[in-house]
RNA sequence: GCCGGCGUAGCUCAAUGGUAGAGCAACCGCCUUGUAAGUGGUAGGUUAUCGGUUCGAUUCCGAUCGUCGGCUCCA
């Protein structure tokens, strides 16, 4: 458990929000006296509670709810806590079941009363305040005078598993949000708001970046030429800052044979991910979830030494995985991805520098994109695993003193690895403050043994290498989508797929556009001459709104004095310049990467 | 996959149990313009698909596909 999470749940913010998720139940039941509760915590931003009711709710229900609520919340109830004994909570609950089940749990004392597992025995406690009560640990405010009537807002239904488990009933989750003040619920709304403008989904279409097509399939990307350029930008960067890092670009089928994928164990435990195999000539062969076994077999190509080591492959590998059809989502979560993937192989003396160096080169690789906000998570060994214990504290310890040294804020999740070995998954902080997992770091204890992987020591003795699998951007789809949302579509120069709007006032000036533009062009400027018939005030916003970063204005007074007038998509109007000077402008921002 | 919502022109959205309409975009003109929409016209739809109810369905019902909000899972 995280120690901001630890922090949150003793403000006064979340028993705000504890507080009105009860008031809400309690709306809720007066509209359906035989309604079910279930659960209804604080989460990050707002709350929500679970309910199994006769009817689904409509938006219109959840305006009379809200109304209610703040009805309530006048009425100044106190909440009081009261610990009873299991048997008297079963009497007072007596017609929730769902109740029932939690109170069962906090009984037998291995779940708390959110339903999670625990291992301390928790006293049974319940809440009232108004015509409400419940099985709750708190803490909640003294009274719903302190929660802000005005500050609180419904936001949506959905359904919800109970208990998360997709073999339980499916309830009614209500969402809400509740803040100390109007003021910041008003700029939490605000803040959604302008999510829902930058959503790369909207921004997707507009900027004509890609699209999915029904005919193509669900989750499957057509990166149209605008998004093709941002990509391209972003893989040229890619692979010049790898090859000047000791890594070996290397490249690998779409498809393996059957007995590669069990060599590698995928069949064994990522079969229900990998779509069902191709059959040639009486073989059977899978198309990738994941490129290590092949970057394996390069390793395995010739023998390796000591002095070989550390062996750096790296391939942007596209992989297909199958994905409930539920999951999937715009380019955040799809069914056919690249990532950027690579595969070190070293000595276990040489563990600690690798960790340093990888996690340095994701953070820097990171910051080119505009992320300088980085939140680590170290995941450690879980019960269920391979390898031996030594060497799972070894990485660990790798993967943890280089987050001290790097600086990195982390939070350990123990027992949080997969079973092939620990991991750093690192997450950035977007315009917007909200946190993307990109960089994942993780040790694999596994497929080294299962391919038999090894070196020639200067012992002269074979010993086995360790591995480390890492994806820096993540996949490309997930990260343009990322990206896309940061910058709110306006990418810097950089990685914009179009730079420069050329704009001749009228059509005598459409001659010397051109040819500024081909000037442009030789420097390796995108550049588009806007030599239609529309007036230049449309013509601006054309180009404002396709985020073009650079406008060049062209009337009879830039083509006497045989300059440009820049206006920048900020709104920003530097005025007439010399075409020299604005190459100048450009190239040096472009190449800072602002 | 599950629960719920949605699917009308390229986009954003109207309308109706009785043969669908606007704005923007597109196309063709006119205008020749100084920092976010000049103007006239033309064209564009088997109302996602399939089936059912009905004299008649785009509208009501069912299924399928897609999509959106969640749950679960994840790069």
């Amino acid at each position: 458990m995280s120690t901001k999470q630890e922090e949150y749940e003793k403000s006064q913010l979340y028993r705000i929000r504890h507080s009105a998720a009860h008031v809400m139940a309690e709306a809720v039941l007066e509209m359906f006296p035989d309604g079910q509760v279930a659960i209804g915590p604080a989460i990050e931003d707002g709350f929500y509670y679970d309910f199994d009711l006769p009817r689904t709710l409509t938006p219109d229900d959840l305006e009379t709810i809200e109304n209610r609520m703040k009805e309530l919340i006048k009425n100044k109830a106190d909440f009081t806590c009261e610990e009873i004994s299991a048997s008297d909570a079963k009497k007072l609950f007596h017609d929730q079941t769902y109740k029932l089940e939690l109170i069962e749990g906090l009984e037998s004392g291995k779940l708390d009363d959110d339903g999670n597992p625990t291992d301390e025995k928790v006293p049974i406690t319940i809440y009232k305040s108004g015509n409400f009560v419940d099985l709750c640990r708190g803490p909640h405010v003294k009274n719903t005078s302190q929660i802000n009537p005005h500050a609180i807002k419904l936001l949506n239904v959905a359904g919800a598993y109970w208990r998360g488990d997709e073999h339980r009933p499916m309830l009614q989750r209500i969402y809400g949000t509740a803040w100390e003040s109007k003021d910041e619920l008003k700029e939490y709304l605000w803040k959604l708001e302008e999510a829902r403008k930058r959503d790369h989904r909207k921004l997707g279409r507009e900027l004509d970046l890609y699209s999915t097509n029904d005919e193509v399939g669900q989750g499957l990307i057509l990166w149209h030429p605008n998004g093709g350029m941002v990509r391209h930008q972003i893989e040229r960067y890619w692979d010049d800052q790898h090859i000047a890092n000791d890594y070996d670009l290397v490249y690998t089928p779409h498809i393996g044979k059957a007995s590669l994928w069990e060599t590698s164990g995928h069949l064994g435990f990522y079969k229900e991910n990998m779509y069902s195999p191709i059959e040639i000539e009486d073989q059977e062969y899978y198309i990738k979830p994941m490129n290590c076994p092949f970057h394996l077999h390069i390793y395995k190509s010739q023998l390796r030494s000591y002095r070989d080591l550390p062996l750096r492959f790296a391939e942007k590998g596209t992989v297909y995985r199958y994905e409930r059809s539920g999951v999937l989502h715009g380019l955040m979560r799809v069914r056919g991805f690249t990532q950027d993937d690579a595969h070190h192989f070293c000595r276990p003396d040489q563990m600690a520098e690798e960790v340093d160096f990888t996690l340095d080169f994701s953070i820097n690789m990171l910051r080119a994109f505009g992320f300088n906000d980085f939140q680590a998570y170290l995941s450690t060994m879980p019960e269920k695993r391979v390898g031996d214990e030594q060497m799972w504290q070894d990485a660990e310890a790798a993967l943890e003193d280089t987050l001290k040294r790097m600086g990195v804020p982390y939070e350990v999740d123990e027992g949080g690895g997969a079973f092939y070995g620990p991991k750093i998954d690192l997450k950035v902080r977007d315009a917007l403050g909200r946190e993307w997992q990109l960089s994942t770091i993780q040790f694999d204890f596994n497929e080294p043994e299962r391919f038999d992987l090894t070196y020639i020591g200067e012992d002269g003795k074979e010993h086995r290498p360790y591995m480390v699998h890492r994806a820096l951007l993540g996949s490309m789809e997930r990260f343009f989508g990322v990206l896309i949302e940061h910058y709110g579509g306006a990418f810097p120069a950089w990685l914009s797929p179009k730079q420069v709007m050329m704009i001749p006032i009228a059509d005598r000036h459409n001659d010397y556009a051109h040819e500024v533009a081909n000037k442009l062009k030789e420097v390796g400027l995108r550049v588009t001459v806007d030599d239609s018939s529309d007036r230049m005030n449309a013509k601006i916003r054309n180009a404002q709104k396709q985020k073009y970063p650079y406008m060049l204005v062209i009337g009879d007074r830039e083509m006497e004095d045989s300059q440009v007038a820049l206006r920048r998509r900020s709104g920003e109007n530097p005025g007439a310049m010399s075409v020299d000077a604005f190459i100048a402008l450009a190239l040096d921002e472009i190449e800072r990467k602002i």
